[in-house]
DNA sequence: ATGTGTGAAGAGCTTCACAGCC
DNA sequence: GGCTGTGAAGCTCTTCACACAT
């Protein structure tokens, strides 16, 4: 709606988009404030701003990535992580062939260094792009540096402490809720 | 558990390992039936072919992968899928380098064959791994091809009919609920 | 007239607590 | 004794419906 210079939105309007009910946008909102307007709906900019403050995502977080294969190269690419709110500033990997090279402005460090290096630059954010084996040793390495969050793309569960916060990117979870999801719907469509 | 050759597991045991109440695992298996053993607990064997006939991972679902850039790449190249429930049969792409290419046992077909291939081969499910800007038109085109449901990778909304299910792997979304959450829990910390 | 913010009602989910089975 | 399965209680989230602001 930004990039199409729409003003205002309603919470109609957002609820149809999310398809959902507009009741739940306005009280999910309200918990954070008045943010629009009484017959006039919310103006844009203004509730993205607002949302980003909220969110923590104003200034931008930096972010530290271990793990340079296919999918650190992929992040490592999309440049428009920053207008998101957050920014890949360092990347680790332990293959020589890959340590020094630059991607899209950064430059690959040795793996080895990673808790020293993370701790300097005071990184609180962690993604974690290793094979699965690799992956629950970097994750203790990286609360060693400091961060408060990891995000992993590998397939296993990590323990961690509580005060560290972990999500995984679990495409075989995803490919079973829609299996499980849109079989069902398919049995239901026909009654 | 299965991998380490236990043979039960209790309600008690789930909970802990997903760190939640005891009582919500054993409600939620109710709603499939007696899964468990009243003294005993959980067959794991079992639980996991139950579980995976619950889903509807078995027989293993055929996939068709669109755009093999960094992520379809690494897709390709991970294997375990199989075990997992599904299994990508089919890769597309638009790059004349990368067409007629194999990875990992599939040959990369050229996207322009999209949707009669994919209905050749009686595909459900899509995974979108292609630019941001291509996303709505190949949705478009699976849909055609005739699946049910699409994975996709590009952080855009890709309006579709209801009968078709879309879910999105979105990092900035992770990345902002772990930024929130995290600050968050670090101020309730600190009272 | 339009559309937010919000108590109150309604629906759904979680937890308790214990009967029933191993 | 141990652990599931499950009504009932408790709690949270969602929806309704309308006062209020523009």
């Amino acid at each position: 709606m930004q990039k199409e210079n729409e003003k205002t939105v309603s919470s109609t309007r957002l609820a149809e988009v999310c398809n959902i009910n507009p009741s739940i946008i306005r009280k999910d909102f309200s918990y954070f404030g008045e943010l629009g307007k009484r017959g006039v709906g919310y103006d844009v900019d203004e509730l993205i701003q607002k949302i980003r403050n909220i969110l923590g995502l104003d200034p931008v977080n930096k972010v530290a990535l271990v793990g340079v294969g296919n999918i650190g190269k992929a992040l490592l690419a999309y440049s428009n992580f920053e207008s998101e709110g957050f920014k890949i500033v360092m990347a680790f990997d332990n293959q020589p062939a890959l340590i020094g090279q630059k991607i899209n402005d950064v430059t690959v460090e040795d793996a080895a260094n990673l808790e020293d290096r993370i701790k300097e630059e005071n990184i609180q954010l962690g993604i974690l792009a290793v094979p699965e084996l690799e992956a629950p040793e970097i994750a203790r390495r990286m609360e060693r540096g400091g961060v408060s969050a990891i995000l992993s793309f590998a397939p296993c569960q990590l323990l961690m402490p509580d005060n560290i916060k972990i999500t995984c990117m679990d495409l075989s979870r995803e490919i079973a809720r829609l299996v499980y999801y849109s079989s069902r719907d398919a049995a239901a469509a026909q009654d």
